[in-house]
DNA sequence: AAATTATATGAACGATCGTTAATCTAAAAA
DNA sequence: TTTTTAGATTAACGATCGTTCATATAATTT
């Protein structure tokens, strides 16, 4: 069962993700979960307290670090199909509601001053940079492709899938995820073509 | 100069773009531009009309089909050269203040529920994505470039351009446009050792 | 100069905001 | 069973919200 606090915590995430944080108020917030808006204040101080403890969650579970399991690295011998197996679990991943909303809170949130060392936009994007400039430091080790800087092969690759992400964003229909995953692959088609060293230059 | 009621809307998108629509008070508008709140009312009907103004104002001056200027057209059959001018002439106009503050607003107000039919981030990248499909028709026709679908070359190009274009919203150091120039180099080469015919299969 | 218009002011309205306090109730601990 | 604790309620606080109104002042038109 999903606790009062958690039932507060999500419906505050489902308000500031579409009205913003200055647009959303406890009473509207109480009403959702069913309660007075002051039974709130016995499961968090203010409502700084709740956006806070929403932003910690997300910094705990949104790496995506732990989507490379160790039987897809060994995949890593065949670029071309563990590119495309980690993209479409990205894909799945980011599809998650949690993960919606939190893209939809970090753009309506941006740009706000906060006391806390909030999550941002830019935090995601460079968690992803990392882990595929990486991938394709492997990659390029084992001589499988050309040679180019992998820093801005992370940047070539994840542009167009961070854009996608987002594109998928406000789509509530039902088939956003398999759209995205089609789009993707025609992104990693025209990527693997640019670098495949089969190709000869 | 610049007349009571646009300081009052240029005022309001300053503070619409950094705290949002909703975080944004009458008073506080009222505050900077230097006269009390009732005075607003003189100009505008309501506080929805101010932001109802403002993106009207955005959906006239902001295509950047606008750019293509006729001299640049005729750079086409040279179209690393072209690509690479249009580029600039994009992050110029894309380094402006107000264009500035336009991507902050449509963030910020991305998923806010709207009376009038509201600009929106992806009216944006589909006017590029429209540009961009032309531009490579135009080269794959004339036999330039390798043949690929052209609504891929145009999404594997803007993606990266937008990417940067984000990347350089919130740095208000002096050199944004700078790097973001450089970085545009960076992707315009890797693009076209993608795409070049000289380049033999 | 007089009349009109545009634009400002101060004060107030009802609504809503975040938050607090006193109180009640039901579950948990003793 | 009594005591303690957790979590809910009702009521209210001061602040701020968007907006209106009567009025004053300055600029423009007649």
């Amino acid at each position: 069962m999903e606790s009062t606090k958690e039932r507060i915590k999500n419906t505050a995430l489902d308000l500031f993700a579409k009205e913003g944080y200055a647009g959303s108020s406890i009473r509207n917030i109480a009403k959702i979960v069913g309660i007075r808006e002051s039974a709130i204040y016995n499961h968090y101080g203010s409502k700084e307290e709740i956006i806070e403890a929403i932003f910690i969650d997300f910094k705990k579970n949104s790496e995506s670090t732990g989507l490379l399991t160790d039987e897809l690295l060994d995949e890593i011998e065949n670029p071309y199909k563990f590119i495309s197996d980690f993209c479409e679990k990205l894909l799945r991943f980011w599809d998650t509601p949690k993960q919606k909303k939190l893209i939809r809170l970090l753009m309506v949130e941006e740009f706000r001053d906060y006391k806390i060392d909030k999550l941002s936009l830019n935090d995601l994007i460079e968690d992803l940079r990392k882990i595929w400039e990486m991938i394709f430091a492997e990659i390029t080790k084992y001589g499988l492709i050309k040679s180019f800087d992998t820093k801005v092969l992370a940047n070539e690759f994840i542009a167009p899938l961070f854009f996608i992400r987002l594109q998928f964003l406000t789509d509530e229909n039902r088939d956003g995820l398999n759209n995205a995953i089609k789009e993707t692959k025609k992104h990693v088609n025209f990527f693997w073509n640019a670098i495949d060293s089969d190709k000869k230059l």
